[in-house]
RNA sequence: GCGCUCGUAGCUCAAUUGGAUAGAGUACCUGGCUUCGAACCAGGGGGUUGCAGGUUCGAGUCCUGCCGAGCGCACCA
């Protein structure tokens, strides 16, 4: 059952471990709050720093550093830290001590367990089930730039959340209802006559060819289009024949995504928008009893169409602005849908936070729709809802991202081409000091470059701020500097080299390999591994994947220095033999904190490049 | 007009959400491998954080006003 817990060490995290000594300082001189700890900035100041001092000394009229003097005497943290040190207005510096770093070190476990390498790092101690709201494509059209946040960034979150032993529902929130679907439906009726006897053998090769082709004929053709509504009347009745064609279509555009997703190595489950049909009723169902039972309330008419009234939100003329749950022809919108998926995700599927990964234009509809699940009763205020909302991608030279023509760029031409030119990099023949293999396979450079392309689209997304828009620029993805999917890839089949150059299988050598941290970049790498720990949390915490790529780019710096001809130490032929496996535990520790660390960005890593 | 987001080194971006002298990368300059992968490392120059006030021990971050960019503002999703 729970051997594994109580037999392997738990590593915490630092900033955890360090937080706890000082609340019960805290508590000792009888403040107690929040204790203010910080990753130090400056490494002259230590590693971390409390804060505390400041405003405890504010609230109890005292000196700030008389307060900092009082929290160091309480503090009890010797076995961690060299001796507190009070600087400037009254920051406290923490700088732990090579031997616990090097003991920290020991207690991640050896031998990794095969493709399940946790590091030692602990589960979160309440396990919620969570659904991400992720990628979410529309049926009718081919997958473009504006997909490529949401699931890149969506699947990070999931992957972190996961780590954190939560259970984590992906779902695919595909556009497949709603008019343009009797457009398309009725325009391949018309192509492929036969498509209802056969359904299964539907092949699209271009969905926006498709689209274009069904869009043209509608609007030249009155015919058509008149057709093409009484497909949508259809469809919307249930008639099988249609809903056969419909389910064809969708099939087959879901094919199209999913070979994008296959390539992305991207997880998740289709979930139609048409899924919710009947549970749309249901809640308009619900807020007419709402509306019955308050007259006034926030439920109520208006203009024809079912609205929920929300504080806060008004229109450009100052009135109040409502959320439109059944507009005035009696039709449903997508306010209707999400707010049956926020049912389905807490009734159905028992989730105690829902996370939507959506672009910040749909900021203020998210605002409404969370105000308005919770004013209903649809979410309790157990469920937390977040809109993880992101910038734009922009076109190389200027703005929309968009052909020559106005056309859309698909999603899948992008990825092609960063493979390519991940291809032509590392087919540069090795300078006169490279020591890069060159006896790699044909086969091996196309996985290669598939894993360098695609992480570099991925870790190019990732590695900005969710709020910033960014410049695609495949020129500076595949750059082998900078923060860059190339250059930590590299950095990782670096050090594997290492390994292998150091012994036939080190791992298992260096299982029991006692580590000792002497030279100051041993140490300072040591100090960024252990990290890693308080990076997850943050990431988890605030789902900010940049975080993480911050961190992985200072860790590869870190080991750059420590194996450094100049400024670093020897490893392979450092004597005696205990310092020897001691710097090879400490390269195979940042191997595996890069690997965990990439693949939980949703990269793989590769052993040569 | 109202609301939201942003404005940081020549360029691309950070800044652990109020902490110390605002950091990386790139570009430019300088130096470093006769055995560990130099696709690397070290050093240098480069800033009035759009502008002006305010809040406090302390502001790129918070509040106000202005300038500039983007997005959203009743039945499309």
């Amino acid at each position: 059952m729970c051997f594994l817990f109580v037999e392997c060490p738990r590593v915490i995290a630092l900033r955890e471990l360090l937080s706890n000594r000082i609340a019960d300082a805290l508590r000792a001189i009888g403040a107690e709050g929040d204790v203010q700890i910080a990753p130090a900035q400056d490494e002259k100041f230590g590693d971390y720093q409390c804060n505390a001092a400041m405003a405890i000394a504010k609230k109890q009229g005292k000196k700030p550093r008389d307060v900092a003097q009082s929290i160091v005497e309480q503090l009890r943290i010797d076995d961690m830290c060299e001796l507190p040190e009070i600087a400037g207005p009254g920051f406290i510096n923490l700088r732990l001590k090579p031997g616990f770093l090097a003991k920290t070190l020991m207690d991640v476990p050896a031998q990794a367990v095969e493709d399940n390498d946790r590091l030692g790092l602990p589960l979160a101690v309440t396990q919620e089930t969570i659904v991400i709201d992720l990628s979410s494509p529309n049926l009718a059209k081919e997958m473009h730039v504006g997909h490529l946040r949401s699931t890149v960034i969506g699947d990070c979150i999931a992957r972190v959340l996961e780590f954190e032993g939560h259970n984590v529902i992906r779902e695919n929130h595909v556009g497949d209802w709603g008019t343009q679907f009797g457009m398309l439906v009725a325009h391949l009726r018309r192509i492929k006559p036969d498509v209802a006897d056969n359904p299964a053998s539907l092949v699209i090769k271009d969905l926006e060819t498709f689209y274009i082709e069904a869009k043209a004929r509608f609007d030249a053709d009155d015919e058509f289009k008149t057709e093409a509504r009484e497909t949508v009347v259809a469809l919307q009745r249930g008639d099988p024949l249609i809903r056969k064609i419909w389910q064809a279509f969708c099939n087959e555009s879901l094919r199209h995504c999913h070979e994008i997703y296959r390539q992305l190595n991207v997880r998740l489950v289709d979930r139609g928008e048409s899924f919710y049909n009947d549970l749309m009723d249901d809640v308009i169902r619900r807020l007419e009893r709402l509306q019955r039972e308050n007259p006034g309330g926030a439920v109520r008419e208006s203009e024809g169409a079912l609205c929920i009234f929300l504080d806060g939100f008004t229109t450009r003329e100052g009135q109040p602005l409502p959320m439109i749950v059944r507009k005035t022809d009696g039709g449903y919108n997508y306010a209707t849908s999400d707010l049956a998926t926020i049912v389905d995700r807490v009734e159905r599927l028992h989730a105690n936070r829902i996370i939507y990964v959506v672009g910040m234009s749909q900021k203020q509809h998210f605002e409404m729709l969370f105000a308005a699940a919770h004013k209903v009763g649809i979410a309790g205020a157990n469920i937390a809802m977040e809109h993880v909302g992101f910038g734009n991608v922009l076109a190389p030279g200027g703005r929309p991202f968009k052909t020559r023509e106005g056309g859309t760029i698909k999603l899948k031409d992008l990825l092609n081409e960063a493979v390519d030119r991940a291809r032509r990099v590392i087919d540069q023949p090795p300078t006169d000091d490279s020591k890069r293999p060159t006896d790699l396979a044909l086969s091996e450079k196309d996985s290669i470059a598939e894993a360098v392309g695609l992480g570099a689209i991925k870790y190019f997304d990732l590695s900005h701020s969710l709020m910033s828009d960014y410049t695609f620029d495949l020129e500076i993805m595949l750059s082998l500097e900078g923060n860059t999917a190339p250059y930590m890839l590299y950095a990782y089949a670096r050090i594997r080299s290492i390994a292998r150059k150091a012994g036939a299988s080190p791992d298992a050598r260096l299982t029991e390999a006692a580590i000792a941290l002497e030279h100051p970049t041993e140490i300072a790498l040591a100090k960024k591994i252990l990290q890693f720990a308080d990076v997850l949390q943050t990431v988890s915490r605030d789902l900010r994947p940049n975080v993480l790529t911050d961190y992985l780019f200072e860790l590869a710096k870190a080991f750059s220095r420590f194996y450094d001809k100049k400024i670093g130490v020897r490893v392979i032929d450092a004597t005696p033999e205990s310092i020897r496996s001691s710097r090879l535990r400490l390269c195979d520790l940042t191997a595996r904190v890069l690997k965990l660390g990439l693949h939980l960005l949703g990269i793989e890593t590769i052993e040569q490049m």
